[in-house]
DNA sequence: ATATCTGCAAAGACTTTGCATGAGA
DNA sequence: TCTCATGCAAAGTCTTTGCAGATAT
């Protein structure tokens, strides 16, 4: 199987390596699709998109994939609230840095904002060092979304 | 069957009857138990507790009373990555007004904090009002939670 | 009285696991 | 070479649905 052109992401690859992880043909492909969306995929979505230029990778393997990633820091999961996970490389080209996320509880539709960020961040920074505090947890994340109806869901009220 | 002693949440059944519920067993058994916990609990953990008392009540209606609940807004639905859903009351008599969580990746243990809340709600009114006007959103919810490792799980390893 | 609610069983949806084969370093 | 990764099929978990009987108002 011949390798994709180079368009993948690279920094990516010592950072597998880097845990004792190999780099196959799927993982690329999958860091690949998610490199290249701007969305939300599912596992379903990114298997569908990884199967049309490599049929014979499976579903599993997206799942296993995914977990990897996950556990490595290279991808954040998340819940919509829709029944299924959904996946966003924790690094993109585009977004470089901070963002959260705006849910149309009408219809899922997902907006990426990065207004406001910087307030956020300040105070988030701010929270974790003292929830650090009182609580003994050493934070590794956090999440932030805020629900709602777009425009088209309002007006079909 | 006889209702329970009235130490349910009264509070609840205008809201319900109001938006053209019946007022049932079942339904004013599942408040009971979001009303006496200060847990998170699963739509199973919340049947096994409600069946302890009415054995016929099935997990079924309890589910179908969550989501109820939930579209009622009397109940929030969260998922803390466990893979299954988790509920909570939106009024408790207990910690009256906003809490967010903390939780711990390692054992799955959820801690309540309201500490930091005031500067949360500032801002979080103004992203709000913000993300309003930019995306033409009407934001009902939001949803904050950190993630990190509690000091039993941070000494396991 | 009657529209709503419930319980059971079955199905549905997403995700994980077992195991033999195949592939990277 | 030898461990790690993959694919398929099957199983697992949580949740939803269909329908007949029961219940609240």
């Amino acid at each position: 199987m011949p390798l994709r052109d180079g368009t993948g992401p690279p920094w990516i690859h010592g950072k597998l390596r880097g845990c004792g992880h190999r780099l196959t043909i799927p993982r690329q492909s999958i860091l690949d699709v998610l490199s290249k969306t701007s969305e939300h995929p599912s596992a379903e979505e990114i298997y569908l998109e990884v199967h049309r230029v490599y049929p014979s990778i499976g579903l599993t393997t997206v799942y296993r994939t995914l977990e990897l990633l996950v556990q490595n820091g290279l991808v954040f999961k998340f819940d919509f609230g829709d029944g299924r996970a959904r996946y966003e490389l924790t690094e993109t080209q585009k977004s470089i840095g901070h963002h959260h996320h705006l849910v149309c509880t009408g219809c899922g539709r997902i907006i990426d904002y990065t207004d406001f960020i910087n307030d956020e961040i300040e105070l988030l920074t701010r929270t974790e060092k003292g929830l650090s505090k009182k609580y003994g947890f050493k934070i590794t994340n956090h999440l932030i979304q805020f629900y709602g109806l777009c425009e088209k869901c309002q007006a079909k009220k």
